[in-house]
RNA sequence: GCUCACGUAGCUCAGUCGGUAGAGCACUUCCUUGGUAAGGAAGAGGUCACCGGUUCAAAUCCGGUCGUGAGCUCCA
């Protein structure tokens, strides 16, 4: 055997080194800065320590800062750096599991003490400590019945619970870093020194496996970076996000309200309506050229409904109900679908009728966990910009096709990239597999056909059907789940839809359900935080703010104001006897995309000064000129 | 729903040791009539979320209810 190994990089060079050489030596044969930067090594596709030995040829990239990897073995070392921490903060702590996520990581603890804001600074500064004494990772490799003592004496059943469930043959480590030794499959650091700056986040609630029937835990979020730079950025886009929150700008911008009286349903003010009027305009124009009938079915429907669709047994824990005093339980929809088969239903229906496209803008109630309410995006009324597609099996592929585009088409006006999921059968699935089968090749198809990526969610689906959901980034590189697009073979069979085909049988026809905003509410929340509350002009509330210098050139201000109005801009006259510079940054702080200076020359010259926001002034344009820019601008759609 | 935190004027927030409330912005009126991010003065506005308890006395202490926020999914 050779005591000389072959390792390939990345970029496909290659180099040879001693058998059992460290990912580390490596590092120090390239450069010393890629040493003092090197966080792990990737060896053949699986992440391992710096200091472990390889035996073999191998493919390897040393991961840094720079690479996904990298930064979840820095954060996964964090985690044990803060378990650490707490406990030399609180002796006997015991721990539940601490990953690295995507941003940062978080551990559970159990410890009696409460933890308080002040007490995570602790934590904090005791981690800065515990760094500075650079303790190595030490990895060891226990028998079950080694692993077993160790937490065993020191009490830890959450520990002791985990070990108990691994499979024989699963290789039980730890990590030793100074006098703290956790249950670890690794990799980690080669030491602690490389953890500069900490942040921990917040302390909160979770349940011991998720389980609300097992103790809760308290879970410390937190993040680290090894540069100073890094941490100010990151708390600077906390920061951004803050500004951004959709409830805080809904309140300053007067979009829409929330009161007590109705926990989780919006009162929509007068310019978030303006929002929601023109998201349905535009759904409405697309959806008229792609050949849909729009329809409308009742919110209070009888339970035998949801019985017969199924939602009864899978859903009804949602469901708001209704008694009508003459022993009949009815509940508010909390979904569309199951009505809109009667519509299908109204006539007998031709193969030469499909597809049938019917879309609903739906009034829909769930009754979510109150915990669970947060602002715009988890709501217990909202709207779904919903349709129901009946095809035929043969069109499935193009209809999929169809909708795709149209998604695409309509996300890109507001500058979103979408990217896909395939979601696939759920442990509750309803039906039978073989149909399951077809469906999920179906999709999988279309996304193909379209050679659009995708990534599978297993046992991510609807239980009546498997699901393309569709996400989009937004300014701050947040990801949201939007559009979703199901194909559903059981409501088709529960509720016996039919079509008469070519040789006057009777055939089933194939249910899609899809939703583009998905919900009217959460889609604007995501909106408000993408544009920060500053919307492209065709759909701000407010489109131009007129503002003249004094009361002296009021007449001339309404007369701009008319003009604009019979263009069709929406249009406010601040007639205040304030100063230019009181009413321009009022309407700077309300985001409104023109203001429109009138004074003596204006007047004179019939112009108006322009002020765009953000930009500032943009000098006198004639009031015509200003009317097509404005106009265009609308029209386009502009960004 | 559960854990923790929070709830004082439309908004953002003070309010000490328990002695029944205050600021700034916004609003109203008056003065000011101005050229690109806050002109001046006066005034109005509060059952301190709600219900109960302790106390001579509760925004304040205790209990409950309602609401809001963070989290409860990302597997040692």
């Amino acid at each position: 055997m050779s005591d000389v190994i072959t390792i390939t990089f990345p970029n496909g060079d290659q180099r040879e080194y001693p058998r059992g050489t460290t990912g580390m030596r490596i590092a120090e044969s390239i450069s010393p800065g890629l040493a003092r930067e090197a966080l792990g090594v990737l060896v053949n596709g699986t992440i391992m320590d710096l200091h472990r030995p390889i035996d073999s040829d191998v493919t390897l990239k040393i991961l840094t800062w720079s690479d996904d990897e990298g930064r979840e073995v820095y954060w996964h070392s964090s985690s044990h750096l803060m378990a650490h921490a707490v406990e030399t903060l609180y002796p006997g702590a015991k721990f539940g599991v601490g990953p690295a996520i995507e941003e940062g990581f978080y551990y559970d603890i159990d410890i009696p003490h409460q933890l308080t804001p002040e007490d995570l600074v602790r934590i904090e500064q005791t981690m800065l400590e515990l760094a500075k004494q650079d303790m190595p990772f030490e990895r060891r490799v226990l028998s079950r019945q080694e692993a077993l003592d160790f937490w065993g004496a020191k009490g830890d059943q959450y520990k002791l619970e985990l070990i108990s469930e691994f499979p024989d043959d699963e290789v039980i480590s730890c990590y030793a870093e100074g006098s703290f030794t956790d249950l670890c499959r690794g990799p980690h650091l080669p030491s602690a020194g490389k953890i500069k700056y900490v942040k921990l986040l917040t302390v909160s609630g979770s349940y011991w496996r998720g389980d609300a029937s097992r103790p809760q835990m308290q879970r410390i979020y937190g993040i680290t970076f090894p540069k100073k730079k890094e941490l100010d950025e990151y708390l600077e886009r906390l920061e951004e996000a803050r500004k951004r929150d959709h409830r805080k700008l809904g309140r300053e911008l007067e979009l829409f309200a929330f009161h007590d009286i109705a926990p989780g349903a919006p009162f929509w003010l007068p310019r978030g309506m303006i929002l929601f009027r023109e998201l349905q305009t535009m759904i409405r124009g697309m959806l008229d050229t792609a050949g849909y009938d729009e329809i409308l079915t009742p919110i209070l429907v009888k339970k035998e409904l949801w019985e017969q669709s199924g939602h009864w047994q899978h859903y009804k824990e949602n469901m708001f109900l209704v008694e009508d005093g003459e022993d009949q339980i009815f509940s508010l929809k909390p979904m569309n679908c199951p009505e809109s088969t009667y519509v299908y239903r109204h006539r007998v229906r031709s193969y030469r009728d499909l597809p049938l496209r019917f879309s609903e803008i739906g009034t829909n109630h769930r009754n979510e966990l109150s915990g669970a309410l947060n602002g715009m995006f988890r709501v217990r009324q909202f709207h779904m910009d919903d349709a129901h597609l009946y095809v035929r099996p043969d069109q499935i592929l193009d209809e999929i096709t169809a909708l795709l585009l149209l998604v695409d088409r309509f996300y890109r006006v507001f500058g979103f990239e979408p990217f896909y999921r395939l979601s696939t059968r759920p442990e509750d699935a309803m039906g039978d597999p073989a149909l399951w089968e077809i469906a999920e090749r179906g999709l999988a198809d279309a996304l193909e056909a379209n050679g659009i990526d995708y990534k599978i969610n297993p046992g991510d689906g609807a239980f009546y059907g498997p699901k393309i959901d569709i996400s989009v980034r937004d300014a701050l590189g947040r990801s949201w789940q939007l559009a979703t697009i199901q194909l559903d073979f059981q409501m088709p069979e529960r509720f016996e839809l039919e079509y008469i085909d070519e040789n006057n049988e009777r055939k089933r026809p194939v249910m899609i359900h899809r939703a583009i905003m998905g919900s009217m509410e959460r889609f604007i929340g995501v909106l408000i935080e993408h544009f920060a509350g500053a919307f492209p002009t065709w759909l701000a509330p407010v489109q131009a703010a007129v503002l003249p210098i004094s009361d002296q050139y009021l007449a001339y201000a309404r007369d701009v104001t008319a003009v604009l109005r019979d263009a069709g801009v929406r249009t406010e006259l601040d007639d205040r006897s304030e100063k230019i510079g009181y009413k321009i940054r009022d309407w700077e702080t309300h985001k409104v995309p023109f203001m429109l200076v009138v004074g003596e020359k204006e007047r004179d010259s019939r112009t108006v000064s322009v002020r765009r926001h953000r930009e500032g002034d943009l000098g006198q344009r004639a009031l015509d000129e200003f009317v097509v820019m404005i106009t265009n601008e609308i029209t386009d759609k502009k960004l």
